[in-house]
DNA sequence: ACGACACTTGTCATGAGATGACAGAATGAG
DNA sequence: CTCATTCTGTCATCTCATGACAAGTGTCGT
């Protein structure tokens, strides 16, 4: 059992307490309106120790999205090594969010994201950081070398940047569905190609 | 010809001596080392006149950027209508790129913008600022409606965010070509679709 | 050419985000 | 209990960013 130890889990319950407080404070007040000195007051805690747990405001407004990335690549890498690409990311993809989809928390993290510009940017940045790996797990996987071979980085930065950006757009346009089903689409769209002439798409 | 008038004039001068400035500082020190009181110092304002030109100091290191954005998005829609979506966008984009190539301006810009992940992370965001201009222009093509099929959506980010970045990781992995170039493959690529088996692409 | 007006700029003040240095308190090991 | 490690708070500092106001400069009508 590894005994977590006394100090240990403070600290979890330390870096939980800031994350709830964050959430519910940006949810409240909105994420720019909202300060680290609030955040670390709620808690008790001394905004330079906001710090030593998060490196930005943005770090823990993003910290659980980070966690379902990891999911999802980790699901990815789970995927039947003779099923394609993006079959393969589209299924990761809608296992981990339609499983997220049932909390509260999602949603609202998803609302706070789309409605700040500075996290909005900050969640490409962050995918950006997974950039290699997952060029990597796509390059293996369709057998090529990616820096020969362009296709492991342009599957990269669609699934981690133009999907759950186009989602964002699209949503915003007026389009309601579950989350999962969007990406579903999406990756759908992707594996066929985008540029075929205008024939009314999925939902006939 | 709407003569500028002196006061105009003096204010194009500043702004552009402050792009000048900056992007020499950027470039001899590096981005997030170079602070914006040395850019108003070195074109001999206060550091707040820099912020009545500019809103940030991304804004100053992207504007040019910004015009090679607007660049391609005109000459996106210049193109026949008849021309499929996806190749409309190669063709603009390959020509407005190719055009800024032969200029050493083009490609310190693109090292600064990989070199910081800030920088990389602003460029995305004011993407997402031409998002709906560009589903728009889509929409009509394809003769669509963006709010009900995801595809105009899913076209502006993949060319606004996903193909930027896959170019830039894929640069970064020792791939050496004209950046024309890249963005002619990519948009092929996306045409077609991502998800054929392994098929070494391109080059033969 | 002169003067009223609008626009641009500098100075000052302020606030939030982020980081380094150091001292003191809590915790773990012996 | 004692010592060393680790975590935390306080203080100082820096950069980015913005508002308010006064002073300087260009523009335009007369």
């Amino acid at each position: 059992m590894d005994k977590p130890g006394l100090r240990e889990r403070k600290k979890q319950r330390t870096r939980e307490a800031l994350i709830d407080a964050a959430h519910e404070l940006f949810c409240t007040n909105g994420y720019e309106a909202t300060t680290i000195d609030q955040i670390a007051e709620a808690v008790e805690v001394s905004s330079r120790t906001f710090f030593r747990y998060f490196t930005s405001k943005e770090d823990v407004a993003l910290s659980l999205a980070d966690e379902q990335v990891t999911a999802i690549l980790d699901a990815f890498a789970a995927q039947p090594a003779d099923m394609p690409v993006l079959t393969a990311m589209r299924t990761a993809a809608v296992q981990v969010v339609r499983s997220s989809e049932t909390q509260a928390r999602f949603h609202s993290l998803q609302n706070l994201i789309s409605a700040s510009p500075a996290l909005t940017a900050a969640r490409i940045e962050r995918g950006t950081a997974r950039f290699d790996t997952l060029a990597r797990l796509v390059g293996a996987r369709m057998g090529v070398d990616p820096a020969q071979d362009p296709r492991p980085y342009l599957v990269a930065s669609v699934a981690l940047c133009a999907v759950p950006t186009a989602i964002d757009a699209w949503r915003a346009a007026g389009h309601q569905a579950p989350e999962s089903e969007l990406i579903r689409q999406a990756f759908d769209l992707l594996s066929t190609g985008l540029d075929y002439p205008a024939t009314p798409t999925g939902s006939q």
